[in-house]
DNA sequence: TTATTAAATAGGAATGATTCCTAACTGATA
DNA sequence: TATCAGTTAGGAATCATTCCTATTTAATAA
């Protein structure tokens, strides 16, 4: 994904964000970087083109952008949170070798998933979204 | 859950592990604590029986017991892991307004699913495992 | 353009979950 | 009951993340 500055400025202006320099490297690193970035994968990252943005508002500025819902954090087995520019609704494959982490996007399935837990409600629980963890390997791997 | 005493021996011994009185006051721990404990409640808990068991002692027989597939971790949104003592396949409901989590169990689904990937393979890629992450609300919250 | 101000940032200290280290200890085996 | 590989206690170290606050800045209106 990769796309011009004004559209990032954009998103952040209509989510009501400032636009600074610091959220727009940051979301820009989150759409350039590839495979599901760590913070300290887009620290690295624009610190090469914006050496003092501090660690604390990187941490600040992508917990705002996981507020707004311009990015989403992603779980994983490890206690390192990853995030991902991709906001529509998808599923991940994870592998189980190395520390990739694919996009999978189903709209079919998300369909059959619906309506299978509409009737299949659960007492108690209201459901707003369902995701899947396609655990696995690659073959390179 | 609540099983005897020797029943989680048992369990260890099984897996080759030695059994010490700290593998099995962490294992029945788990077994014991609601809602997906973790590391934290899972010391607190143990030590008011067994006051001076080593919180890395803990950390490290956590793992060895997940590697020897006695028990399981949960992925939060959070950087804390949690612990699962079921490890027959099942699927995670989270609430997104307290920290419950609760587990699901579905076996048409779980055909289903894997019937469906079956169908639509991944070029380069060996699905293992599909887990579900239901996300919603419990009417209580 | 400039002043105003609420919001955002830099820098670094603090936190807290987890890991690491090693000497001492202990279950399993013969 | 001796042996020893595996395990633990205790605490220091690590490291991702959060917190603190003085300073800076983007947005707005005059």
């Amino acid at each position: 994904m990769n796309l011009p500055i004004d559209s990032i400025r954009n998103k952040l202006t209509e989510k009501g964000l400032k636009v600074t320099p610091q959220r727009i490297s940051i979301l820009e690193a989150v759409y350039k970087l590839d495979n599901h970035p760590t913070a300290e994968n887009i620290i690295a990252y624009i610190r090469e083109s914006n050496p003092n943005i501090a660690t604390g508002t990187t941490y600040k500025v992508l917990e705002t952008l996981v507020q707004k819902q311009l990015i989403q954090k992603v779980k994983t087995d490890k206690d390192i949170m990853r995030y991902d520019g991709v906001v529509d609704k998808h599923h991940h494959l994870y592998c189980s070798e190395c520390d990739l982490i694919e996009d999978y996007v189903d709209e079919d399935l998300d369909k059959y998933l619906k309506e299978y837990f509409k009737k299949k409600s659960f007492p108690g629980f209201k459901i707003e979204d369902i995701v899947l963890q396609i655990r696995g390997t690659f073959d390179k791997c």
